[in-house]
DNA sequence: GTTTCATTGCGTCAACACGACACAATATAC
DNA sequence: GTATATTGTGTCGTGTTGACGCAATGAAAC
């Protein structure tokens, strides 16, 4: 299928196919060089980057339509997936920008298309290992890569906002349920676990306390130390206990009350 | 409008005025002789309860629908009110049920119909202060009454669901929030306060260390010390401080890192 | 009127968690 | 070898938490 057959398709037939007014946007997280980066894409002909993001198919439930956007971007599947909130503000759309969008690939559509409906997106955020991911684009999208979650150029629509509050729910969850599994190598370092949390929270941490808090949550193996070819002394390697690490996210960390 | 008249425009009219597939549902929590309790309503005809919801209008924030439903049932208006999830399972819907209630009403409507649609729906929930609320009734409701949060009744569809990932939001939202303002009247007492919390965390707390650790919140004010017609001392009265307790909402109580 | 007793206000103590910091061990660069 | 950066481990003071003691209060019982 060419590119405009696939888009002809999705403007003639999605609306038999999708849940109306409704989609799904990820923001996928990975962790790199001591940079939390993030996954964007830009759409054909659309000088502006957005959340990559899908529809939901008529009988799908909301999470899989994620789980399946997610999988067509990174090629993983079976990741952390997290729904973090709906946003439904009447302002999320733009007729418009939609409009003169598709006339760029030569597409007219009447102003009661579905394409053009306001639509209500649900915002899911991922945590990938960065090193297995290859980012790919597909018919719709021109490119697909990972951006430094400081350096983000301007998005589409509302998309600023929802990977905001993304960022937000990240970091709240750094306080009840382990993190670093899904974003981290098998294998890492003290030093590297802390950096990322250190990203995640955009703020310098004790190296001392870190350890001390990190290995009290009881969810960390010691290995032998290797980490060669490294400057100065050789850090210890670690990884997670799987059993101890789900333990903790089901049953969560510490917990005020 | 009589109620069939009612009904009769939204089954024709609905799909002009709202967003198809797409519903809010509220989880409206009080607090009353020390039990916690959730507004419930009864649809007509249909012998199940269900949590009060309703639809989107098209050019209407979805916050806004959750704010106007709350409105209708408890008359009610800029209270406390979040969102907490969005359920888009492919199993929250029953064609066939929906079908049942309507013909109840002796209306048919094609399998096509808009609300015979598999629908998502958003949840909220709310906290509001239990005297200061009558449950109303409309046009398609039979019943809605206040009931403890321990003796729900079956619900329809995920409702229960729905219910209780309420009740884990509210839950978690005590370790970083304050809670209270919203259900409990202006004046109250310390012991008041502490089964408000065991209700919601259903657990006993440590009467002493619960006074301590909630005035060190710095979000209360001790009055006069009242409260007569009491048996045994008399406790102190308290209310909250709004500033402090607005500044506490927006900046979170502990928090881990 | 005195006693009883559940309840409240206030305080103590040990255990633990946390932030700040000291010091020795180690591996590379020169 | 020496310098230097980085890591592993420990200490110390502070504040928070959980468990519990005790006196004060005021309605109810006698």
């Amino acid at each position: 299928m060419t590119k405009n057959e696939a888009i002809g398709a999705l403007i003639e037939e999605g609306q038999n196919w999708f849940l109306p007014s409704l989609s799904v946007d990820c923001v996928i997280f990975g962790f790199h060089d001591g940079e939390l980066k993030v996954l964007l894409l830009k759409h054909r002909h659309r000088n502006m980057w957005g959340l990559p993001g899908g529809f939901v198919y008529k009988d799908e439930p909301a999470d899989v339509a994620a789980q399946r956007v997610l999988q067509e971007r990174t090629g993983l599947h079976e990741i952390f997936l997290q729904q973090f909130h709906a946003f439904g503000d009447t302002e999320r759309y733009d007729k418009d920008f939609h409009n003169r969008d598709l006339k760029k690939d030569g597409i007219t559509v009447r102003s009661e298309h579905w394409l053009l409906q306001r639509f209500i997106t649900i915002g899911y955020y991922a945590l990938v290992e960065f090193s297995k991911v290859s980012p790919s684009e597909d018919t719709l999208t021109e490119k697909c890569m990972w951006w430094d979650i400081r350096k983000v150029p301007a998005l589409m629509l509302d998309h600023k906002k929802i990977l905001d509050k993304a960022l937000q729910a990240l970091r709240m969850q750094l306080n009840y349920q382990p993190i670093g599994y899904n974003l981290l190598p098998e294998k890492f370092t003290m030093p590297e676990l802390q950096k990322l949390y250190e990203t995640i929270l955009d703020k310098p941490l004790d190296r001392r306390n870190f350890q001390r808090k990190i290995l009290n949550y009881g969810i960390l193996c010691r290995l032998k130390e290797i980490k060669k070819g490294v400057a100065h002394k050789a850090p210890y390697l670690y990884s997670f206990d799987l059993n101890r690490y789900r333990e903790a996210l089901r049953a969560g960390l510490q917990g005020g009350w």
